[in-house]
DNA sequence: CAAAAAACATACTAACTAGTATTTTTTATA
DNA sequence: TATAAAAAATACTAGTTAGTATGTTTTTTG
Protein backbone atom coordinates (compact mmCIF):
# COMPACT_ATOMS: atom_id res chain seq x y z
CA UNK A 1 0.00 0.00 0.00
CA UNK A 2 0.89 3.56 -0.54
CA UNK A 3 2.39 5.09 2.45
CA UNK A 4 0.48 8.42 2.81
CA UNK A 5 -2.51 5.85 2.44
CA UNK A 6 -1.27 3.44 5.03
CA UNK A 7 -0.15 6.28 7.93
CA UNK A 8 -3.98 7.76 7.42
CA UNK A 9 -5.40 3.88 7.72
CA UNK A 10 -3.44 4.19 11.20
CA UNK A 11 -4.36 6.95 12.32
CA UNK A 12 -8.15 6.18 11.79
CA UNK A 13 -7.35 2.71 13.33
CA UNK A 14 -6.37 4.54 16.17
CA UNK A 15 -9.18 6.79 16.34
CA UNK A 16 -11.76 4.16 16.19
CA UNK A 17 -10.26 2.01 18.97
CA UNK A 18 -9.98 5.32 20.79
CA UNK A 19 -14.05 6.15 20.54
CA UNK A 20 -15.04 3.01 21.07
CA UNK A 21 -12.74 2.80 24.34
CA UNK A 22 -13.85 6.54 25.52
CA UNK A 23 -17.21 5.61 24.93
CA UNK A 24 -17.02 2.66 27.00
CA UNK A 25 -14.79 3.59 30.13
CA UNK A 26 -14.80 7.30 29.74
CA UNK A 27 -11.54 8.99 28.85
CA UNK A 28 -9.56 9.44 31.90
CA UNK A 29 -9.46 5.67 32.37
CA UNK A 30 -8.44 4.70 29.22
CA UNK A 31 -4.70 4.40 28.83
CA UNK A 32 -3.00 4.96 25.49
CA UNK A 33 -1.77 1.31 26.08
CA UNK A 34 -5.50 -0.17 26.19
CA UNK A 35 -5.78 2.22 23.05
CA UNK A 36 -2.45 0.26 21.28
CA UNK A 37 -3.19 -2.93 22.83
CA UNK A 38 -6.73 -2.43 20.94
CA UNK A 39 -5.30 -1.99 17.37
CA UNK A 40 -2.79 -4.52 17.73
CA UNK A 41 -0.14 -1.86 17.70
CA UNK A 42 2.29 -0.53 20.37
CA UNK A 43 3.35 2.85 22.02
CA UNK A 44 5.67 3.89 19.33
CA UNK A 45 3.20 4.14 16.68
CA UNK A 46 0.95 5.79 18.23
CA UNK A 47 3.52 8.95 19.44
CA UNK A 48 4.80 8.65 15.87
CA UNK A 49 1.05 9.84 14.83
CA UNK A 50 0.16 11.53 17.75
CA UNK A 51 1.73 14.13 19.67
CA UNK A 52 -0.34 13.44 23.26
CA UNK A 53 -3.43 12.10 24.52
CA UNK A 54 -4.90 15.89 24.82
CA UNK A 55 -4.02 15.89 20.84
CA UNK A 56 -6.11 12.22 20.66
CA UNK A 57 -9.30 13.79 22.53
CA UNK A 58 -9.47 16.79 20.43
CA UNK A 59 -9.35 14.84 17.39
CA UNK A 60 -11.66 12.08 18.70
CA UNK A 61 -14.02 14.77 19.36
CA UNK A 62 -13.56 16.91 15.74
CA UNK A 63 -14.24 14.02 13.78
CA UNK A 64 -15.79 10.83 15.44
CA UNK A 65 -17.92 12.47 17.59
CA UNK A 66 -18.53 15.08 15.24
CA UNK A 67 -19.54 12.93 12.49
CA UNK A 68 -22.07 11.18 15.18
CA UNK A 69 -23.74 13.79 15.92
CA UNK A 70 -24.20 15.42 12.21
CA UNK A 71 -25.20 11.98 10.63
CA UNK A 72 -27.49 11.34 13.84
CA UNK A 73 -29.16 14.67 14.43
CA UNK A 74 -28.14 17.39 12.11
CA UNK A 75 -28.32 16.09 8.64
CA UNK A 76 -31.73 14.93 9.52
CA UNK A 77 -32.93 18.16 9.97
CA UNK A 78 -31.88 19.28 6.30
CA UNK A 79 -34.81 17.38 4.63
CA UNK A 80 -37.91 18.46 3.18
CA UNK A 81 -40.78 18.33 4.70
CA UNK A 82 -43.05 20.01 7.38
CA UNK A 83 -40.53 21.86 9.96
CA UNK A 84 -42.20 20.79 13.36
CA UNK A 85 -42.54 17.41 12.28
CA UNK A 86 -38.94 17.18 11.01
CA UNK A 87 -38.07 18.26 14.61
CA UNK A 88 -40.32 16.20 16.12
CA UNK A 89 -39.08 13.18 14.42
CA UNK A 90 -35.29 13.60 14.86
CA UNK A 91 -35.63 14.34 18.53
CA UNK A 92 -37.60 11.20 19.37
CA UNK A 93 -37.04 8.49 17.19
CA UNK A 94 -32.87 8.97 17.31
CA UNK A 95 -33.81 7.95 20.81
CA UNK A 96 -35.80 5.36 20.16
CA UNK A 97 -33.04 4.06 17.85
CA UNK A 98 -30.81 3.80 20.22
CA UNK A 99 -28.71 0.90 20.89
CA UNK A 100 -28.77 -0.84 24.81
CA UNK A 101 -25.25 -0.33 24.81
CA UNK A 102 -25.98 3.47 23.15
CA UNK A 103 -28.65 4.02 26.26
CA UNK A 104 -26.34 2.70 29.25
CA UNK A 105 -23.73 4.89 28.00
CA UNK A 106 -25.42 7.73 27.29
CA UNK A 107 -24.19 10.60 24.76
CA UNK A 108 -20.70 10.49 23.98
CA UNK A 109 -20.28 14.08 23.48
CA UNK A 110 -22.22 14.48 26.50
CA UNK A 111 -20.08 12.60 28.62
CA UNK A 112 -16.97 14.51 27.33
CA UNK A 113 -18.46 17.50 28.06
CA UNK A 114 -18.97 16.54 31.48
CA UNK A 115 -15.86 14.79 32.32
CA UNK A 116 -13.61 16.63 30.91
CA UNK A 117 -14.34 20.14 29.06
CA UNK A 118 -13.57 22.05 32.30
CA UNK A 119 -10.39 20.80 32.32
CA UNK A 120 -8.53 21.89 28.82
CA UNK A 121 -10.01 24.78 26.44
CA UNK A 122 -8.73 22.74 23.51
CA UNK A 123 -11.58 20.07 24.54
CA UNK A 124 -14.23 22.87 24.83
CA UNK A 125 -13.53 24.74 21.41
CA UNK A 126 -13.72 21.21 19.79
CA UNK A 127 -17.15 20.84 21.72
CA UNK A 128 -18.79 23.93 21.28
CA UNK A 129 -17.77 23.26 17.61
CA UNK A 130 -20.42 20.73 17.38
CA UNK A 131 -23.23 22.45 19.82
CA UNK A 132 -22.69 25.23 17.67
CA UNK A 133 -23.30 23.42 14.01
CA UNK A 134 -26.57 21.56 15.76
CA UNK A 135 -28.11 24.59 16.86
CA UNK A 136 -27.49 26.81 13.48
CA UNK A 137 -29.10 23.77 11.72
CA UNK A 138 -32.20 23.71 14.49
CA UNK A 139 -32.44 27.55 13.76
CA UNK A 140 -32.34 27.28 9.73
CA UNK A 141 -35.00 25.10 10.34
CA UNK A 142 -37.08 27.07 12.71
CA UNK A 143 -37.02 29.68 10.39
CA UNK A 144 -37.64 27.91 7.24
CA UNK A 145 -40.84 26.57 9.68
CA UNK A 146 -41.41 30.53 10.48
CA UNK A 147 -41.27 31.69 6.61
CA UNK A 148 -43.53 28.45 5.47
CA UNK A 149 -45.77 29.36 8.51
CA UNK A 150 -45.82 26.30 10.76
CA UNK A 151 -43.91 27.76 13.47
CA UNK A 152 -45.19 30.45 15.35
CA UNK A 153 -42.89 33.65 14.57
CA UNK A 154 -43.09 34.92 18.03
CA UNK A 155 -40.59 32.61 19.10
CA UNK A 156 -36.86 33.20 19.71
CA UNK A 157 -35.16 30.86 17.31
CA UNK A 158 -32.33 30.48 19.76
CA UNK A 159 -34.46 29.63 22.35
CA UNK A 160 -35.98 26.77 21.15
CA UNK A 161 -32.81 25.51 19.96
CA UNK A 162 -30.87 25.41 22.85
CA UNK A 163 -33.30 24.42 25.10
CA UNK A 164 -34.49 21.53 22.65
CA UNK A 165 -30.49 20.28 22.04
CA UNK A 166 -30.23 20.92 26.06
CA UNK A 167 -33.15 18.66 27.06
CA UNK A 168 -31.84 15.88 24.47
CA UNK A 169 -28.17 15.55 26.24
CA UNK A 170 -29.75 16.30 29.79
CA UNK A 171 -31.93 13.10 29.09
CA UNK A 172 -28.78 11.16 27.42
CA UNK A 173 -27.55 11.44 30.95
CA UNK A 174 -30.48 10.46 33.17
CA UNK A 175 -31.40 7.65 30.57
CA UNK A 176 -28.25 6.36 32.07
CA UNK A 177 -29.59 5.78 35.54
CA UNK A 178 -32.06 3.78 34.98
CA UNK A 179 -32.90 0.02 33.70
CA UNK A 180 -35.82 0.55 30.71
CA UNK A 181 -37.21 3.03 28.63
CA UNK A 182 -39.99 4.63 30.75
CA UNK A 183 -38.22 7.82 31.42
CA UNK A 184 -37.88 8.12 27.75
CA UNK A 185 -41.06 7.94 26.95
CA UNK A 186 -41.54 10.91 29.31
CA UNK A 187 -39.19 12.76 27.79
CA UNK A 188 -40.92 12.29 24.40
CA UNK A 189 -44.11 13.41 26.08
CA UNK A 190 -42.31 16.01 27.33
CA UNK A 191 -41.20 17.11 23.77
CA UNK A 192 -44.24 16.56 21.96
CA UNK A 193 -46.00 18.85 23.81
CA UNK A 194 -43.19 21.23 23.89
CA UNK A 195 -43.09 21.07 19.81
CA UNK A 196 -46.92 21.36 19.77
CA UNK A 197 -46.86 24.83 20.92
CA UNK A 198 -44.67 26.07 18.48
CA UNK A 199 -46.97 25.70 15.68
CA UNK A 200 -48.06 28.86 13.89
CA UNK B 1 -14.13 15.44 72.65
CA UNK B 2 -16.26 12.51 72.52
CA UNK B 3 -14.95 10.25 70.78
CA UNK B 4 -18.12 9.26 68.30
CA UNK B 5 -18.52 13.15 67.27
CA UNK B 6 -14.89 13.32 66.32
CA UNK B 7 -15.52 10.15 64.48
CA UNK B 8 -18.43 11.11 62.82
CA UNK B 9 -16.57 14.96 62.09
CA UNK B 10 -13.37 12.86 60.98
CA UNK B 11 -15.78 11.62 58.07
CA UNK B 12 -17.55 15.17 57.08
CA UNK B 13 -14.11 15.92 56.62
CA UNK B 14 -12.93 13.92 54.32
CA UNK B 15 -16.56 14.46 52.82
CA UNK B 16 -16.36 17.44 52.73
CA UNK B 17 -12.30 17.78 50.97
CA UNK B 18 -13.73 14.83 48.62
CA UNK B 19 -16.41 16.83 47.07
CA UNK B 20 -14.83 19.87 46.62
CA UNK B 21 -11.84 17.97 44.74
CA UNK B 22 -14.41 15.62 42.64
CA UNK B 23 -16.87 18.83 41.89
CA UNK B 24 -12.90 20.89 41.00
CA UNK B 25 -11.07 17.85 39.20
CA UNK B 26 -13.83 15.10 38.73
CA UNK B 27 -14.55 11.46 40.52
CA UNK B 28 -11.68 9.79 38.53
CA UNK B 29 -8.64 11.86 38.60
CA UNK B 30 -9.10 12.38 42.55
CA UNK B 31 -6.89 10.32 44.44
CA UNK B 32 -7.52 9.13 48.23
CA UNK B 33 -3.49 10.90 48.36
CA UNK B 34 -5.18 14.40 47.16
CA UNK B 35 -8.32 13.88 49.02
CA UNK B 36 -6.69 13.16 52.66
CA UNK B 37 -3.85 15.94 51.56
CA UNK B 38 -6.41 18.47 51.72
CA UNK B 39 -7.88 17.18 55.38
CA UNK B 40 -4.33 16.98 56.60
CA UNK B 41 -4.91 13.48 58.07
CA UNK B 42 -3.52 10.39 56.41
CA UNK B 43 -4.29 7.57 54.62
CA UNK B 44 -5.11 5.46 57.79
CA UNK B 45 -7.60 7.54 58.50
CA UNK B 46 -9.26 7.37 55.26
CA UNK B 47 -9.58 3.74 55.21
CA UNK B 48 -10.32 3.43 59.21
CA UNK B 49 -13.56 5.49 57.63
CA UNK B 50 -14.48 3.99 54.86
CA UNK B 51 -13.87 0.97 53.06
CA UNK B 52 -12.73 1.97 49.34
CA UNK B 53 -12.84 4.96 46.65
CA UNK B 54 -16.24 3.23 45.68
CA UNK B 55 -17.75 3.82 49.42
CA UNK B 56 -17.13 7.19 49.71
CA UNK B 57 -18.36 7.94 46.20
CA UNK B 58 -21.16 6.57 46.92
CA UNK B 59 -21.50 8.59 50.72
CA UNK B 60 -20.51 12.08 47.91
CA UNK B 61 -23.60 11.16 46.29
CA UNK B 62 -26.07 10.16 48.70
CA UNK B 63 -25.33 13.00 51.07
CA UNK B 64 -23.33 15.92 49.55
CA UNK B 65 -25.00 16.26 45.84
CA UNK B 66 -28.19 15.07 47.48
CA UNK B 67 -28.21 17.69 49.97
CA UNK B 68 -27.05 20.48 47.37
CA UNK B 69 -30.07 19.28 45.11
CA UNK B 70 -32.40 19.32 47.81
CA UNK B 71 -31.80 22.92 48.66
CA UNK B 72 -31.30 24.48 45.47
CA UNK B 73 -34.53 22.91 43.42
CA UNK B 74 -36.44 20.73 45.69
CA UNK B 75 -37.41 22.67 48.80
CA UNK B 76 -38.30 26.23 46.69
CA UNK B 77 -40.89 23.76 45.06
CA UNK B 78 -42.84 23.44 48.54
CA UNK B 79 -43.26 27.12 48.31
CA UNK B 80 -46.77 28.70 48.25
CA UNK B 81 -47.72 30.41 45.30
CA UNK B 82 -49.01 30.12 42.11
CA UNK B 83 -47.42 27.15 40.84
CA UNK B 84 -46.07 28.22 37.56
CA UNK B 85 -44.14 31.18 39.09
CA UNK B 86 -42.17 28.47 41.26
CA UNK B 87 -41.32 26.77 38.72
CA UNK B 88 -40.57 29.22 36.38
CA UNK B 89 -38.33 31.02 39.29
CA UNK B 90 -36.37 27.81 40.58
CA UNK B 91 -35.26 26.75 37.54
CA UNK B 92 -34.32 30.24 36.24
CA UNK B 93 -33.45 32.13 39.30
CA UNK B 94 -30.84 28.82 40.50
CA UNK B 95 -29.28 29.31 37.18
CA UNK B 96 -28.31 32.79 37.58
CA UNK B 97 -27.49 33.01 41.10
CA UNK B 98 -24.73 30.55 40.44
CA UNK B 99 -20.82 31.39 40.87
CA UNK B 100 -18.35 31.56 38.06
CA UNK B 101 -16.78 28.09 39.19
CA UNK B 102 -20.44 26.70 39.47
CA UNK B 103 -21.17 27.39 35.67
CA UNK B 104 -17.73 26.49 34.55
CA UNK B 105 -17.64 23.05 36.35
CA UNK B 106 -21.54 22.60 35.97
CA UNK B 107 -23.49 20.21 38.04
CA UNK B 108 -22.10 18.00 40.28
CA UNK B 109 -24.52 15.91 39.87
CA UNK B 110 -25.13 15.89 36.40
CA UNK B 111 -20.52 15.48 36.50
CA UNK B 112 -21.09 12.04 38.41
CA UNK B 113 -23.75 10.67 36.14
CA UNK B 114 -21.64 11.02 32.96
CA UNK B 115 -18.37 10.50 34.31
CA UNK B 116 -19.40 7.42 36.33
CA UNK B 117 -22.85 6.51 35.90
CA UNK B 118 -22.44 3.54 34.14
CA UNK B 119 -19.66 1.85 35.60
CA UNK B 120 -21.00 0.65 39.02
CA UNK B 121 -24.77 0.27 39.80
CA UNK B 122 -24.27 1.67 43.60
CA UNK B 123 -23.85 4.94 41.60
CA UNK B 124 -26.68 4.36 39.30
CA UNK B 125 -28.78 3.55 42.56
CA UNK B 126 -27.97 6.62 44.70
CA UNK B 127 -27.92 9.01 41.57
CA UNK B 128 -31.55 7.71 40.36
CA UNK B 129 -32.97 8.67 43.98
CA UNK B 130 -32.39 12.29 43.57
CA UNK B 131 -33.46 12.15 40.34
CA UNK B 132 -36.01 10.61 41.61
CA UNK B 133 -36.79 12.68 44.54
CA UNK B 134 -36.93 15.54 42.36
CA UNK B 135 -39.11 14.05 39.73
CA UNK B 136 -41.63 13.48 42.72
CA UNK B 137 -41.42 17.36 44.18
CA UNK B 138 -42.13 18.68 40.49
CA UNK B 139 -44.65 16.33 40.24
CA UNK B 140 -46.13 17.32 43.41
CA UNK B 141 -46.14 21.27 42.82
CA UNK B 142 -47.90 20.50 39.37
CA UNK B 143 -50.52 18.22 40.39
CA UNK B 144 -51.32 21.30 43.31
CA UNK B 145 -51.15 23.86 40.07
CA UNK B 146 -53.82 22.03 38.38
CA UNK B 147 -55.97 21.43 41.07
CA UNK B 148 -55.53 25.14 41.71
CA UNK B 149 -56.30 25.72 38.04
CA UNK B 150 -53.24 27.67 37.26
CA UNK B 151 -51.74 24.51 35.11
CA UNK B 152 -53.25 23.27 32.45
CA UNK B 153 -54.58 19.31 33.16
CA UNK B 154 -54.30 17.72 29.78
CA UNK B 155 -50.74 17.51 30.06
CA UNK B 156 -48.52 14.51 31.60
CA UNK B 157 -46.93 15.21 35.41
CA UNK B 158 -44.33 12.91 34.27
CA UNK B 159 -43.38 14.63 30.94
CA UNK B 160 -43.88 17.99 32.20
CA UNK B 161 -41.23 17.15 35.31
CA UNK B 162 -38.62 14.97 33.13
CA UNK B 163 -38.63 17.84 30.42
CA UNK B 164 -38.14 20.39 32.61
CA UNK B 165 -35.34 18.82 34.67
CA UNK B 166 -33.61 17.27 30.99
CA UNK B 167 -33.40 20.53 30.21
CA UNK B 168 -32.22 22.16 33.05
CA UNK B 169 -29.13 19.30 33.45
CA UNK B 170 -28.34 19.56 29.79
CA UNK B 171 -28.00 23.20 29.48
CA UNK B 172 -25.68 22.99 33.01
CA UNK B 173 -23.23 20.68 31.06
CA UNK B 174 -23.72 22.72 27.99
CA UNK B 175 -22.85 26.41 29.26
CA UNK B 176 -19.28 24.63 30.32
CA UNK B 177 -18.63 25.28 26.68
CA UNK B 178 -18.74 29.20 26.71
CA UNK B 179 -17.54 31.88 28.50
CA UNK B 180 -20.24 34.11 28.94
CA UNK B 181 -24.01 33.48 29.84
CA UNK B 182 -25.47 34.19 26.67
CA UNK B 183 -25.88 30.86 26.15
CA UNK B 184 -28.38 30.73 29.71
CA UNK B 185 -30.65 33.65 28.56
CA UNK B 186 -31.22 30.98 25.58
CA UNK B 187 -32.21 28.33 27.38
CA UNK B 188 -34.45 30.89 30.21
CA UNK B 189 -36.36 32.00 26.98
CA UNK B 190 -36.60 28.50 26.19
CA UNK B 191 -38.13 27.55 29.65
CA UNK B 192 -40.28 30.62 29.78
CA UNK B 193 -41.89 29.41 26.68
CA UNK B 194 -42.28 26.16 28.11
CA UNK B 195 -44.01 26.88 30.91
CA UNK B 196 -46.06 29.63 29.16
CA UNK B 197 -47.97 26.77 27.47
CA UNK B 198 -48.66 25.20 30.65
CA UNK B 199 -51.24 27.44 31.80
CA UNK B 200 -54.69 26.29 32.03
C1' DC C 1 -4.88 3.40 86.55
C1' DA C 2 -4.51 -0.68 83.45
C1' DA C 3 -6.32 -3.02 79.51
C1' DA C 4 -8.80 -2.79 75.48
C1' DA C 5 -10.65 -0.64 71.75
C1' DA C 6 -10.87 3.20 68.59
C1' DA C 7 -8.60 6.51 65.69
C1' DC C 8 -5.06 7.62 63.13
C1' DA C 9 0.03 7.50 61.15
C1' DT C 10 3.78 5.40 58.57
C1' DA C 11 5.72 2.58 55.31
C1' DC C 12 5.04 -0.27 51.86
C1' DT C 13 3.42 -3.07 47.42
C1' DA C 14 2.13 -4.12 42.88
C1' DA C 15 -0.06 -2.35 39.14
C1' DC C 16 -0.74 1.29 36.09
C1' DT C 17 0.22 5.91 33.90
C1' DA C 18 1.98 9.33 30.13
C1' DG C 19 5.68 10.04 27.83
C1' DT C 20 10.78 9.33 26.01
C1' DA C 21 14.90 7.22 23.95
C1' DT C 22 16.52 4.03 21.03
C1' DT C 23 16.36 0.43 17.76
C1' DT C 24 14.33 -2.20 14.04
C1' DT C 25 11.51 -2.77 10.04
C1' DT C 26 9.25 -1.12 6.09
C1' DT C 27 8.70 1.82 2.20
C1' DA C 28 10.00 5.43 -1.14
C1' DT C 29 13.26 7.32 -4.10
C1' DA C 30 17.49 8.45 -6.54
C1' DT D 1 19.91 -1.71 -5.57
C1' DA D 2 21.77 1.47 -2.15
C1' DT D 3 20.29 5.15 0.75
C1' DA D 4 17.27 7.89 3.15
C1' DA D 5 13.08 8.67 5.25
C1' DA D 6 8.84 6.97 7.33
C1' DA D 7 6.52 3.83 10.32
C1' DA D 8 6.48 1.06 13.99
C1' DA D 9 8.58 -1.89 17.86
C1' DT D 10 11.06 -2.36 22.18
C1' DA D 11 12.66 -1.02 26.42
C1' DC D 12 12.70 2.17 29.63
C1' DT D 13 11.70 6.16 33.31
C1' DA D 14 9.62 8.63 36.87
C1' DG D 15 5.45 9.48 38.83
C1' DT D 16 0.83 8.09 40.45
C1' DT D 17 -2.70 4.86 41.94
C1' DA D 18 -5.77 1.97 45.26
C1' DG D 19 -5.19 -0.65 48.76
C1' DT D 20 -2.65 -3.25 52.78
C1' DA D 21 0.14 -4.26 56.85
C1' DT D 22 1.74 -2.75 60.78
C1' DG D 23 2.76 0.50 63.77
C1' DT D 24 1.56 4.51 67.34
C1' DT D 25 -1.43 7.50 69.77
C1' DT D 26 -5.65 8.62 71.85
C1' DT D 27 -9.82 7.60 74.16
C1' DT D 28 -12.98 4.65 76.60
C1' DT D 29 -14.11 1.62 80.08
C1' DG D 30 -13.78 -1.76 83.74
Amino acid sequence: MEQKQKSELTKQVILNESFKLFYRNGFKTTSIDKIMKATNLTKGAFYYHYKNKKELGVEVISSKIQKRVYDGMITPLYQDGNALEILEDTFSRRLKSFSLFDKQHGCPMNNFINEIADEEEAYQIALKRIIEEWKAALIHLIERGKKENTINKKYANNAIAIYLISAFEGIRGIRKLYNDDDILDDYILGLQLYIDQLKA
